[in-house]
DNA sequence: CAATAAAGAGAGAACGTTCTCTCTCATTTA
DNA sequence: TAAATGAGAGAGAACGTTCTCTCTTTATTG
């Protein structure tokens, strides 16, 4: 009964340590143990998505995320220490690749150009859904909860803070490069302009504007139409 | 054990039931008894709402909000039937004042200047704090709460499509009386108009302006240069 | 190569806690 | 006295997490 439990030590009878870390690190990275790992954890941050978007970060159990993989607690729980974990790695990767459709930021020359481009990038994607079946804004769902969930959660908090910093940094030197090009009119509060943009940005997410009906394309004008007034003020 | 759970009936032994019916209705709505049960329910919405702040929809517990209310569960079922039921008369009160922000839109006779006064009125409802202790932006923070709650809660959804409803009502009204008076380019889109300042008015909201150390009154010029922005297109 | 040891991976029951909500009974009010 | 009100224990379910054990894969040894 007791006889197979506990008696679980690491020998290490290698005469070279130097030897066997070398041998664990290539193998961790390039291994098959390692590759299942990896496999495995995105399996689960899969699942874990679908039902947060379905239920919320609180309203969705283990029990929910586990059957979603295929798994028993036990498995998943190796994989991650808690549901905490979880959620601060689903919330970091949204807010990454939110920030990434920045970086096409500095291909454009005209910078009005590139703002509508960013925008329409935007709403396309929180109008997409990433991960298999559910609601086809499955992105803007998640989006509200992690923004939901920084309101009271520290670390999810940092992540949405830093990358939200990066994104007002690109927002920022592309702006100042425009205005050094003479695209915009010097006395344009950039700060300001970063701001509202941003938070435009966000609104037009959360209302989810193509669930109501209106295509992505006619958002084109306004979107220019938006940045025009932002960029260059007519009065002051 | 039993005797004394169910038999909870109202006896009813007066002869004219029309009579009691109108008693009880006066009771009612002036009575002493009435008044109590009002104060009741406000004291624990109030502190509902601060626990909903503080920890969320579905991080608050019914103890919590106990205790904030200085109550015991026995005594806080007596006034609300379910979590649920407080948490959706919580949000659509909330909601329902911030449609109430609309209502002077009439008042002024230039669209600019109502769109204006309209976004800065919102701004400064979300960056306070209606019930006493806790963070300055509680109103932002309930606001983003309901949110994602009506992403999977179809009652706190229909509270929130209905309130939006009236919203885009409202505001489609005056756009369309402002264009008759030659005050909107002809050829505007005024349901796209609604839409886009909707959703930037909850972006706004969201982003949290006026804790990002910018002043509210910075947004004056912006919110105008937005309104002319989507109401007279530059092109097309 | 066969035998063996170690570790990895996973299943599923069970843990202690916390959840929402109910029940009983005492107190207050009309 | 009868109804309204409230306190508080606690029922029963669900929660996140851990534990024990089995099975598979990998590494080591003779």
């Amino acid at each position: 009964m007791v006889d197979q439990a506990l008696p679980r030590q690491a020998p290490n009878v290698s005469a070279n340590a130097a030897d066997d870390e070398h041998h664990c690190f290539v193998a961790k990275l390039f291994g098959k143990r390692a590759r299942n790992r990896e496999a495995q954890e995105e399996r689960i941050l899969n699942a874990a998505t679908n039902c947060f978007i379905r239920s919320g970060f609180r309203g969705a159990s283990m029990n929910e995320i586990c059957s979603e993989a295929g798994m028993s607690p036990g498995a998943l729980y190796r994989y991650f220490p808690s549901k905490e974990a979880i959620i601060e790695k689903i919330s970091a990767t949204h807010r990454q690749e939110s920030a990434e459709i920045l970086e096409r930021m500095s291909q454009s020359r005209n910078i009005v150009d590139a703002i509508t481009q960013v925008g329409l990038d935007h709403v396309k994607k929180m109008s997409m859904n990433d991960s298999g079946p559910g609601p086809r804004d499955s992105s803007a769902r998640l989006f509200v909860e992690v923004r939901a969930e920084a309101m009271r959660n520290e670390s999810v908090a940092a992540i949405c803070e830093l990358h939200e910093g990066l994104m007002r940094e690109k927002l920022l030197g592309a702006f100042t490069a425009a205005k050094e090009r003479g695209e915009i009119d010097p006395v344009t509060d950039l700060d300001l302009a970063v701001a509202t943009l941003a938070a435009m940005g966000e609104g037009i997410i959360m209302r989810n504007f193509p669930a109501q009906g209106l295509p992505v394309e006619a958002l084109e004008p306004v979107f220019r139409a938006l940045a025009i007034a932002v960029l260059r003020p007519a009065n002051k």
